[in-house]
DNA sequence: TTAGTGATATCC
DNA sequence: GATATCACTAAA
């Protein structure tokens, strides 16, 4: 299982490496769900026009500041959660979005598959019903740029901070 | 292509 | 207090 020291240290970094692992989602009946992980993206601090975290310190977006492993879950649309693990240390506000698993393309599918919500948000991978593991898996990465963030700017869009699963995604 | 959905942030 | 915005999805 991945501890919170996999997630000090710089999203650009933690988030290719999130793909091919297993997120993990225990059930309080006992049943396991498992799902591959094939697409990520890296929100990077305050000077990242597409992170939650440009415009400073809010309630909302605190959690990105928190421990690394820290979960950032939050409701977009007023429909959908979005998943995201805090990387580096407190004070540093960075995080990286699960954004697809196999069997599961969106962010949004993705959390009402395994069955995530915004109960989880800041909880500690792990400490809660939901985990990640590494089964060794080190599937083919590509760097593509990210979507859903017109109001970032045009230098921030253009960065390649998506990853997936070369194999897996469309 | 467009409507739906509700928390949050920002503006009176 | 009110409105505008949004890291999306499903239906058409």
């Amino acid at each position: 299982m991945l501890t919170p020291a996999f997630f000090d240290r710089d999203c650009l970094e933690a988030a290719p490496e999130l793909i091919g692992k297993i997120l993990v989602m225990r059930a309080p009946d006992g049943t396991e769900r498992r799902l591959r992980i094939t697409e990520t993206e890296a929100y990077r601090g305050e000077t990242d026009t597409a992170c939650h975290a440009h415009v400073g310190k809010t309630k909302r977006n605190e959690v990105l500041y928190m421990a690394p492993g820290t979960l950032y879950v939050y409701l977009c649309y007023g429909v959908h959660w979005l998943l995201n693990v805090i990387t580096e240390k407190e004070g540093v506000p960075q995080g990286v979005l699960i954004r697809a698993c196999a069997g599961a393309a969106g962010p949004g599918r993705l959390t009402k598959a395994l069955g995530v919500t915004g109960a989880l948000n800041r909880t500690m991978l792990g400490a809660g019903p939901l985990s990640i593991e590494d089964d060794g898996c080190r599937p083919e990465i590509v760097r593509l740029p990210r979507v859903g963030i017109g109001y970032a700017s045009l230098e921030d869009q253009a960065r390649l901070w998506r990853f997936a699963d070369a194999k897996n995604h469309r």
